[in-house]
DNA sequence: GATAGTTTCATACAAGTGTTTGAATTGCAA
DNA sequence: TTGCAATTCAAACACTTGTATGAAACTATC
């Protein structure tokens, strides 16, 4: 297994393609090409076009979910097992909003190739999400120990807006832009967090959800 | 143009197809067997296989932007030209909601297909989503109406996130029934409704985003 | 430096795709 | 009925796709 060269070639040059032109007008050939190597490599590497595909996506989200994590732990470990909520939900969408937003000249190949993953969701990407499951439960875990009062259900809720607004933000950042007249600035990833983060805090924090739905639904 | 018979049965057809098995995986010959018409009926009705699925999103978007902008018009007229930002919102998450949410066996082909529409984002109806924006501009209109003394960017990110909360609750509403273990109920559309709308008004009406941040932080 | 295992290569394969063609059929008007 | 346009049809076209093959080139070990 001496050089790694050919392997790594492919990797990089199918990241950068992807990332580019989408999944979908992306040949194995085209891929070869870019990488200067032979077409059967892929196969003989990888096995197959999809498994090369989920290399790619499972080595960066395995890198995201780390991430995620680690902050995660620190967070508890400093508040004696249970963190803020602010503290989890942002190390729930920071590192993902890190990844994929800031300054569009300067995004990483990984973070364009994560955008693209996001949006276009072709089939072994979809397999490896549905395996995320376990990872979320963590962070219910962490929700339910910062806010023991909180019913499951508006636990789930609130990871699943929290979730949604962060990755909506990446997917549909250029509309936002557009739709703004560059108004909202997506380079200031900071400040998207911090937007997100607190939406989704008070999503978890406000009052009981029936009557804040009550409430919204007689306001009519 | 006699009866339309032909072209009716292909929409309904590809419809059916691409709601149950998404577009990857259904060819025009799997349409042509399923409507019991022959392969070059395709192009000669619809001139492409993308034009024929343009004109099914077309048409179910069409339907749902006039709800919308039905719900909308409504209130501002009840309201004097100024409605209530919640009324607002559920004008627009509302319809999308109702239309592809809902008793999963007792959902419409046209709702199943709007849902896959919105997970696998093919070309031709990438296309057709990016000239959306004037009609969200219409809803910018009204929340600024409503909301006189929020800043535009405000407007936009409270938009977005309005969104965001709807969309990827549709995409993603298998995986929050498996995460919660059934305990999030999405059969029960009004309630959804009730939760997305509840928390993009409090992101749209809560002080200054920076004081909103500090003050969840302060909150522990 | 011969040998065995790995990697590369040109090439072919098999299958599936959307689209086109040109003849047959149908339906309607004169 | 005759004529003409619209529609349907079977067949083929042209092309791309991912994958498989088997020989050649390389690499490291003894």
């Amino acid at each position: 297994m001496a050089s790694d060269h050919t392997r790594s070639a492919i990797l990089a040059a199918a990241e950068r393609l992807y990332a580019d032109r989408g999944f979908g007008d992306v040949t194995l050939r085209d891929i070869v090409a870019e990488a200067n190597v032979n077409l059967a490599a892929v196969n003989y590497h990888f096995g197959s076009k999809d498994e090369l595909i989920a290399e790619l996506f499972v080595t960066r989200s395995i890198a995201t979910n780390r991430e995620r994590l680690r902050e995660l732990k620190a967070a508890e470990e400093q508040g004696g097992g249970r963190a803020p909520i602010e503290v989890i939900l942002r190390a729930l969408v920071g590192p993902t909003l890190r990844g994929c937003l800031g300054p569009e000249n300067q995004r990483s190949t990984a973070a364009r190739f994560m955008i693209r993953a996001s949006i276009e969701s072709v089939p072994p990407i979809r397999r490896i999400k549905n395996r995320e499951i376990d990872h979320l439960r963590k962070f219910v875990g962490a929700m339910r120990r910062s806010l023991p009062e909180r019913s499951d259900v508006d636990i789930y809720w609130g990871l699943n807006f929290a979730l949604a607004m962060a990755h909506h933000t990446i997917r549909e950042s250029e509309r936002l832009t557009k739709l703004s007249e560059g108004k909202c600035d997506l380079d200031d990833v900071e400040d998207v967090i911090a937007r997100v983060v607190s939406v989704a805090t008070m999503a978890l924090t406000a009052g009981r959800t029936e009557t804040k739905a009550r409430a919204a639904r007689d306001a009519r």
